[in-house]
DNA sequence: TGGCCTTTGAAGAGC
DNA sequence: GCTCTTCAAAGGCCA
């Protein structure tokens, strides 16, 4: 049988080589997909500005119509939003009329710096000194993980307010209440001065303790290698530590902090930072609630916050020993929240500039038009926040290390468990009330990722950030995320489908080979980053080209697909 | 008042 | 190893 350069495919829509530059890894990127993203960058704003005037101009005439009126002097300034009755219909409008994939595209990060670690090398200089190339993008790093009451505010009356706090320590998270483009301020030089740190941060001794301390944070930590000569001038990607301007960033937890962090694998990019930011004298002496840890991490939740409310076993005591008595040391435990992952962080981020340009507030909505401007991020930018997020897993396990996910599990309450497909398509049949839909169906996802129709086109899935130096590593969940992207049969047979007609289409189209391996694929290959390649480089007897994805995908159904893959030449 | 909606990703459970 | 479920943020909506 003929054998199909299938590799090309692969990296000739990236760029016609191999897989030897992280560059070429963007799978199923051709250049008809640069172009129409190239347009969607370069129109996102007009279009918006277009849509949002045409918007403001039916709205006046319907408004002139009604009131009779034509006095433009004495028309407030319109807005959009006063065209429709719901966001919904607002973005309902906005989806009919725009067409480009790159509708919301925008500057990648208008708000925050980004702490970004280029080639994954040290930023830093042999000196300690920030590099220039290292030092361009940061990232806020607003721990968004706190959740505490709006009107928690620390109570040491030592430290009548959290802007009085001499390390600058965050520690009022407004998690719902803060706007986020706030700006936040970076550390302070004050507090990390190179050559200079505090006597109680002395490298060796731990004065309160006594205890030799742990090695500098660039020492041990790799996510957060913070250099004397740079941690005073990068926002640390410990920002969730650092207030804003006067302004708290985190509330402390109800109980306070407690110190020193006994529980803590006292990793020294914590210990350091901690010990700096959480002075003794700010530490309230009780410690009520307080994670076992002590740590004033954001994934800190006061039980009071959030904790499923057994109040009624409470006896009014308080202190019952009743055999709910463990049950309550239970709900003692503060929450600790998961980690945010990449989207997640990039939601926190952008949410505030979609809200402005799309004058919509409702989540549901803005998270859809996040999940699209998400999939029509380059894999440069993704990467920014998978490794954010990676960073982020990664101090969280180091704050938290006996944590896990599923600690948290039934803290929420429980949702509404999704009916089987057959359930669905039963419940449809008999007109019950379908889901809201606040994208049109017909174009669920618009973003140039997604214009082979298949998800798996993104340039979000991890087989593509894969490619990335700072993409996530290749775990379990990353390795199978491309093939899951989406639990909803529809998708699923969609997913099929167009994968089908992608390998036809590629097949005919590819003409340079995945010979030689990437450094980068020293990593293990992620399974579906593996399957992708046994599609692409060895299927035992695919032809060139298929005539139509039907056809593909009856090759693909008469033959089982091979992980093998094609040894590197 | 509290769950739902909606998104993606991480992690755990279960088979 | 795969699939499914839960949770993380957010804020309007709705029963």
């Amino acid at each position: 049988p003929r054998e199909v350069n299938w590799g090309g495919g692969l990296s000739a829509a990236a760029g016609g080589d191999d897989l030897g530059a992280p560059d070429e890894l963007i799978p199923f990127q051709d250049e008809g997909d640069e172009q129409d993203k190239g347009a969607g960058r370069g129109s996102a704003h007009g279009d918006l500005d277009e849509l949002k005037s045409s918007l403001v101009h039916e709205s006046e005439n319907r408004r002139a119509s009604a009131s009779g009126s034509d006095s433009e002097a004495e028309r407030p300034p319109p807005q959009p939003r006063e065209s429709f009755q719901k966001p919904r219909d607002y973005l309902a409008e906005v989806v009919r009329r725009q067409q480009d994939g790159g509708f919301f595209k925008g500057p990648p990060y208008p708000g925050y710096p980004f702490l970004m670690i280029p080639e994954l090398g040290s930023p830093y200089l042999p000196n300690g000194a920030l590099s220039p190339g290292a030092a361009r993008t940061y990232l806020q790093m607003k721990w968004p993980l706190l959740d505490v009451p709006a009107g928690a505010t620390l109570k040491d009356s030592r430290s009548p307010s959290p802007a009085h706090l001499s390390n600058k320590v965050p520690v009022v998270q407004h998690a719902h209440h803060m706007h986020p483009l706030t700006p936040l301020i970076t550390y302070s030089s004050d507090h990390f001065s190179p050559g200079s740190p505090p006597s109680h941060l002395s490298p060796e001794i731990d004065p309160k303790t006594g205890i030799p301390r742990p090695p500098h944070p660039s020492e041990l930590s790799p996510y957060y290698p913070l250099s004397p000569g740079a941690v005073g001038q990068i926002p640390h990607a410990l920002g969730w530590l650092v207030p804003q301007q006067g302004q708290p960033v985190y509330s402390i937890p109800p109980g306070g902090f407690r110190h020193p962090y006994p529980a803590l694998a006292m990793n020294a990019s914590m210990s350091s930072l901690m010990s700096s930011r959480f002075s003794p004298h700010m530490v309230p002496p009780a410690a009520h609630g307080l994670h076992p840890s002590g740590i004033p991490h954001p994934t800190i939740v006061s039980p009071i916050v959030k904790q499923e409310s057994t109040q009624a076993n409470m006896s009014p005591g308080g202190n019952s020993k009743s055999p709910g008595s463990v049950k309550k040391e239970e709900e003692k435990k503060p929450h600790i929240k998961k980690p945010l992952n990449a989207f997640m962080l990039y939601m926190k981020e952008m949410r505030a500039k979609v809200v402005a340009e799309c004058t919509l507030k409702e989540s549901a909505a803005i998270n859809q038009i996040l999940g699209r401007r998400w999939h029509s991020l380059s894999r440069e930018e993704q990467a920014k926040y998978y490794e954010l997020a990676r960073k982020e897993r990664q101090l969280h396990s180091q704050l938290y290390p006996t944590w896990s996910a599923r600690d948290n599990y039934g803290k929420k309450k429980k949702r509404k468990r999704e009916k089987q497909p057959q359930q669905q398509i039963q419940d449809t049949e008999s007109n019950k009330k379908p889901c809201v839909q606040y994208l049109p169906i017909e174009k669920p996802c618009d973003s140039p990722a997604s214009s082979h129709g298949s998800m798996l086109d993104s340039p979000a899935t991890p087989s593509t950030a894969l490619a990335s130096p700072a993409a996530p590593a290749a775990t379990h969940s990353e390795q199978a995320q491309p093939l899951s992207l989406t639990t909803k049969p529809e998708a699923r047979a969609q997913l099929s489908l167009h994968s089908a007609a992608f390998l036809s289409s590629k097949a005919a189209a590819s003409s340079s080979s995945l010979s030689s391996p990437s450094p980068l694929l020293s990593r293990p290959i992620p399974f579906a980053t593996m399957t992708h390649t046994a599609l692409l480089t060895s299927p035992p007897s695919f032809p060139a080209a298929l005539p139509s994805p039907q056809a593909a995908l009856a090759v693909l159904q008469a033959q089982p697909l091979s992980l093998v893959t094609k040894p590197a030449d």
